[in-house]
DNA sequence: TTGCCTAGACGCAACGGCGCGTCTAGTCTG
DNA sequence: CAGACTAGACGCGCCGTTGCGTCTAGGCAA
């Protein structure tokens, strides 16, 4: 649905990076992700869903992994901001809830977690993870979860590494092993490793 | 190293199944998934490491997914089994710090992992791996967990499901992406979610 | 016992298919 | 002209399959 249809393209823009291309490769990409597996994503693929040239997908990304990245990192910063500013035990819980429905529901969801898969496949994959999403997105929610702490909203009786992974990790194995995730599973997460609200 | 030397081998039985074909065969896919990691892992190179016909494999196992299930499962009802009879508190903490080493420094914890990823790219993994190996363990630690309840041994606060998913989930997120699982990590995680000693 | 015969597991080698990543050639636009 | 684009061919490696010859255990008959 969301592959740009040849028509549609603007004409190209002499010798600069063509942004039609770029979003169809991006946008194909995470299509066939969802409908088909990360098994059927091959490079040829996502050129012909696309309509792109192969050449094109290679002068810009060196792996479909980095194509992957590029659509998870941007689609996470729009559906999945981190409640940056005075978090409240209450935005802090929605946003773990929104964590949730985003691993299941969301196609971005998808992206993460065949990531996190083909990690385990190719230390470079894991490296890349790591370095654009994992880290960066660890650092924000640590700084909610501290942010927090200091105004009082959670006591949680972890530091918040491990507090985050406690939360966190449920809920990426569920959806890896292909269980639901209900909110009431975060909530009760959430009221074991978050403590009570205004101690 | 445990890949058989052809001159080791046991003459072939006639038109019985070899059983060092199948040992080698499966030692040969443990040794490569750990020294060269699963991309690396292709039925030629099991077959050349193994010292076996491409056929061979082909003629008992349906894909190498398969051949991995088979070492996972006989590995780690050797090394890992789940506290059957009369469960303590401490042998529960046990079983889950056991579980913790054997996912970070056994191979066979390598395979699992790999096995878990692959299940996000192919829905026969998945199916295959729930089947053969996650459900019935599940099973035996449900029972463990229900056991332990009921003889006061411990104390969750939550169905013994989630409570399951709560310990083992952190664990697994921290091998996925790369963590450490010191054994602090299982006992903190125990501490809050199985509840008080003989409550 | 001796000797042949069959069943089935095995190794060797080759097949067509496909995705990989690279490369060449030609087109289009600022 | 420079640089991004399309189209398509290339060699490589692994896929899963097939044909064929070899080897051995066990059955059967003289």
């Amino acid at each position: 649905m969301s592959a740009a249809s040849p028509q549609s393209r603007r004409p190209r823009s002499g010798n600069r990076r063509d942004e039609a291309a770029r979003l169809a490769v991006l946008h194909a990409a995470d299509d066939l992700l969802v409908e088909h597996g990360f098994g059927a994503l091959t490079v040829e693929a996502i050129a012909r869903r696309a309509g792109v040239a192969k050449q094109t997908i290679y002068r810009w990304w060196p792996s479909k992994v980095e194509i992957l990245l590029d659509t998870l990192i941007e689609d996470s910063a729009k559906r999945l901001p981190v409640p940056a500013l005075e978090p409240t035990a209450e935005t802090v819980r929605g946003y773990l809830r929104d964590f949730a429905r985003f691993l299941t529901d969301d196609p971005a969801g998808k992206v993460l977690l065949a990531l996190v898969a083909q990690a385990q496949h190719d230390p470079g994959t894991a490296d890349r993870l790591q370095e654009r999403y994992l880290r960066p997105r660890r650092d924000q929610e640590r700084d909610m979860l501290t942010r927090a702490s200091a105004a009082g909203e959670i006591t949680p009786a972890l530091d918040p590494d491990t507090t985050l992974d406690a939360v966190v990790g449920p809920l990426v194995y569920r959806a890896l092993t292909g269980s639901d995730v209900p909110p009431d599973l975060v909530d009760a997460l959430a009221g074991n490793l978050l403590g009570p609200r205004r101690g």
